[in-house]
RNA sequence: GCUGAAGUAGCUCAGCGGUAGAGCAGCGGUUUCGUAAACCGCAGGUCGUGGGUUCAAAUCCCACCUUCAGCUCCA
């Protein structure tokens, strides 16, 4: 009788063939309710699997990843299925399931509208109530050919074709689809859905290809989860920074200027307040500040290899006879800084940061807010070191992200890109440059992900990504080891104790990664309500009718003068008026001074979003204001 | 770049062949007020740009510009 481990290590025996479902039967029916698929010895299968050896068996459930995959994998069959009995014209791609979601791609010839889709969740519904089990069948090449051949639809008989591997098809009612699985039991457990909308997506991704359309949805298993997800979207849309841009007059774009924001009074100070405090810390470990040109020749990114493949990225002109670019990256320039003399081993590292613009060329469809621009400010830095000396720069490194980060209140997540099968450079190079990224990592105490051959042909690299308050995940630092690109290509040297030239390997390494994104990544993050030291306006003083302008004037200079950002309000409105304001403004502490406040040198402290903390004596107000900003709480 | 949608006052939007509209913001006045919108008045627009159809175009047609959603996540 097979013996089967459960997580926990236990061991129960079973009847050969029996169901996996039924084994989460014998644990808890609630687990058996919830159980979307089984993990049997790694491997994700239908929840009815037999079994029928020996097996470490898992069952997944809406928590997992991997259970969540397979729940938006079979929502994305019943959509395919009310699609296909209310138009029986349609031809399907392809649909799996997505980060947040599925989608299914279809050809069908009217352009489907916001009633369709309704008409079409509503047929979701009709099928799922019917509660049909959803049935695997292993079936031969010729007859899966032969299936969508007759029901004429071309892009199965397409992948069917390229198939090797053992082809399934699944059915649930009256559909049957092509389909590896696995799949949830029955239709019945997929219960609340909503199709997002749609859009177009080509054949295969190829532009040469026909387009078809593409239905996007999600689904889950409670209500409330459907409810919470749908108002998160909610809520990203009043977050938009693009909007919030606007209302706080923080940047704004033009059509003059595609791809570039204009950046407002009150947004240059959130960027002067973050260029400030990156460069305070990069003083704290040791980094030369430098600029390199702008406009530079073209041979320069001959050089580096970038004209070959990057030049569609590159803004070029000519000027007297000679090819030139705007630099889209700081990295070449920065070894004319290196190069400038001899370096011995001593030198080393050296730490160039530069804060600079670059012009990347997007293509104009890739364009979008803060978050994909044509010109960025990046906090870009490179540090050329010995190969010795990469652990502990790579810790360094390491420190100042999460320092950084956590201030933002990000939870952030590091990746480790390994050795890509065109990479260049010596093999142990690499090999001990992995083993000094993994150690760092393990030295900090941080629970890794490795994205296996995923790194750049000139070295590896740690991506870190964060996750904003609304839970959505952005990629911002990168740490990337480069033993090519600078050090071989440039021909950087340094001389090494036994009077050689050996070669430095080089670090490129980004914090924010471009000004222009963050500040829309924590525009977002914050809705607009900044912390105070971020804050373009971090008090706003509010006189409670004109007689008191002079005193709240007074306020105002007090505050200046301990560098706080003052601003009065003394327009000759009611304080309602005026709170209501700065409260969409979100400024986080507007004084509201009139008589009592004046008579006693006192001012009424209201923080954004909490509303009345009371009077405090203005010295006491400012100590704790300023110590607020000092300390970027 | 490709597919689709959109562009009217600073903002949000109505108007969709017949003299350009509202609310908010702005400006002037009245009011002097205690924790999220006082009242009255005024001003504000080459209807994205260029061309065409028409007696007449914000409105219909064509081209371009810009923005938005998507085009990577592969039975």
């Amino acid at each position: 009788m097979p013996k089967v481990t459960l997580p926990d290590k236990s061991v129960i025996e079973v009847e050969p063939s029996t169901p996996a479902v039924e084994i989460a039967r014998k644990i808890s029916r609630s687990l058996a309710e919830e159980s979307l698929a089984a993990k049997i010895n790694g491997k994700v299968s239908d929840l009815n699997t037999p079994i029928t050896a020996d097996c470490e068996l898992r069952f997944l459930t809406f928590e997992d990843p991997e259970g969540r995959e397979v729940y938006w994998h079979s929502s994305s069959h019943l959509m395919a299925h009310a699609i296909q009995s209310l138009f029986p014209e349609a031809k399907f791609g392809v649909g799996p399931a997505i980060d947040d979601g599925f989608y299914y791609d279809i050809d069908i010839d009217k352009t489907l509208t916001p009633a369709d889709l309704e008409a079409i969740e509503n047929k979701m519904h009709e099928i799922g109530e019917r509660n049909d089990a959803f049935q695997r069948k292993v079936i031969r090449k010729d007859d899966a050919l032969k299936f969508f051949k007759e029901k004429k639809d071309p892009y199965k008989v397409e992948i069917i074709s390229a198939l090797d591997e053992t082809i399934t098809f699944y059915s649930e009612g009256d559909f049957t689809d092509l389909c590896r699985g696995p799949h949830v039991p029955s239709a019945g457990k997929l219960k609340y859905f909503k199709l997002l909308g749609t859009s177009g997506a080509y054949w295969r991704g190829d532009s040469k290809n026909k387009m078809l359309q593409r239905v996007y949805g999600v689904s889950f298993p409670k209500k409330k989860m459907l409810e919470d997800h749908l108002k998160m979207l909610e809520e990203a849309k009043l977050r938009d920074h693009r909007k919030l841009g606007r209302e706080l007059e923080l940047f704004a774009f033009h059509d003059i200027a595609p791809g570039a924001p204009f950046w407002l009074p009150k947004g240059m100070i959130i960027f002067r307040e973050l260029e400030k405090f990156i460069r305070e810390e990069l003083d704290k470990l040791n980094y030369d500040e430098i600029s390199t040109p702008m406009l530079v020749k073209k041979d320069l990114w001959e050089q580096s290899g970038h004209w070959g493949h990057y030049k569609e990225n590159m803004f070029i002109l000519d000027v007297d006879e000679e090819t030139y670019s705007l630099k889209p990256m700081n990295c070449p320039e920065s070894t004319y800084v290196y190069r400038h003399k001899v370096r011995s081993y001593r030198d080393l590292p050296l730490r160039y940061s530069e804060i600079g613009r670059l012009h990347r060329n997007e293509i104009s469809g890739a364009l979008g807010g803060m978050f994909r621009v044509r010109q960025i400010t990046m906090d870009d830095a490179h540090i050329y070191c010995r190969p010795d000396q990469i652990l502990s720069e790579i810790n360094d490194l390491i420190g100042l992200i999460r320092r950084v980060y956590s201030l933002f209140h990000f939870e952030v997540s590091f990746k480790l890109s390994t050795k890509p099968d065109n990479a260049m450079g010596d093999p142990k190079l690499w090999e001990e440059a992995e083993a000094a990224l993994a150690k760092a990592l393990e030295q900090n105490g941080i629970k890794y992900g490795v994205k296996e051959k995923d790194g750049a042909f000139y070295g590896p690299k740690i991506d870190i990504q964060i996750k904003d308050a609304l839970g959505r995940d952005w990629q911002v630092a990168t740490i990337q080891l480069d033993f090519v690109m600078l050090p071989e290509r440039f021909d950087l040297t340094y001389i090494d104790v036994d009077g050689r030239p050996k070669r430095p390997v080089a670090i490129h390494r980004a914090v924010f990664g471009s000004f222009e994104r963050f500040v829309g990544i924590i525009t977002e993050h914050f809705a607009g309500a900044f912390p105070t030291w971020l804050s373009p306006v971090q008090t706003a003083v509010l006189p409670i009718t004109d007689n008191f302008n002079d005193y709240a004037a007074s306020v105002v200079d007090a505050l200046k003068k301990r560098g706080v950002r003052a601003e009065l309000d003394d327009r000759n409105e009611k304080v309602g008026y005026k709170i209501r304001e700065w409260e969409t403004k979100k400024v986080p502490y507007m004084l509201i001074v009139g008589q009592k406040e004046k008579d006693s040198g006192t001012v009424s402290v209201r923080r954004h979003h909490e509303g009345d903390k009371g009077a405090q004596k203005l010295p006491d107000f400012i100590a704790s204001v300023t110590k607020e900003i000092v300390e970027k709480n």
